[in-house]
DNA sequence: ATAGACTCTATAGTTGCTATAGGATCAAGC
DNA sequence: GCTTGATCCTATAGCAACTATAGAGTCTAT
């Protein structure tokens, strides 16, 4: 198949794809004469692969090492344990800054009861300070 | 002051102070003889509101739209808790996407009992999902 | 006079894409 | 055989909000 039915199935764009392809998370598929990139069942698997860690928020760098370590399968699965482990200290430590921010936005909103002039704008005043 | 000195005062690096003036989120300050930089009391307080709202996650864009209400104290505030709202919203939906993030994180943490091989890492079995 | 601390501008790099320009290829219809 | 439109190609620029660097000028102290 080419590109751009992979990027139907798999729903990810086709620069996308080729930026993948770029930065060496997916193999090199092959070309047709008219130089086009040909893609078979096992792309699909691989670029599916690439976008279910994508959706963990696993950058682009630590993907890289996974597909490193698949091609280990006899190593310690140590490393691919403190990836994710990592990827949960980000995530829980975003979250709670996001709560932090969701209180005072909060705070904030309520401030402003709508119809004031700028000047008396509850927001800008506790922006202020 | 100079922009080192309000670098120190601020907690914005040098750079991030520059880049502010030339995204036109700061006035732009006097100079000295020598093409230095010089800032007063003033120029502190406007760098601590731009921090500030950033420290909201709110975008530059914004911010400077927020700079220009500042200075027409006698219209309505509506917009500005438009913004606001807006970026409570924002936040909310990261902050569920994140939840989701996590909760799938965690299940793949359990899955891996390390001293696996990376052959029977539960993880990788869950990623190729 | 010179060393070192500070400042200046301009430019490139970061991350993970998305969008565009300017072309080549291919299948279908006339 | 020729054209049209859809698809593909590479290379480059743009996004957000900075950070980092190069290469130069300025200021202060000795």
């Amino acid at each position: 198949m080419k590109i751009g039915q992979l990027s139907k199935v798999s729903g990810c764009s086709i620069q996308t794809i080729r930026y993948y392809e770029k930065e060496g998370l997916l193999n090199v598929p092959s070309r047709s004469e008219g130089n086009f990139r040909l893609y078979d069942e096992k792309s699909i698997k691989e670029l599916e692969f690439v976008k279910h860690c994508r959706s963990l928020d696993i950058p682009l760098s630590d993907i890289k090492a996974l597909l490193v370590l698949k091609n280990k399968p006899e190593e310690s699965c140590s490393s691919i344990n403190s990836l994710i482990a990592n990827q949960l200290d980000l995530v829980n430590k975003r979250i709670r800054e996001l709560k932090t921010l969701k209180s005072e936005l909060q705070i904030m909103k309520k401030a402003c009861s709508s119809g004031n002039t700028v000047e008396s704008c509850g927001i800008l005043t506790s922006l202020n300070s």
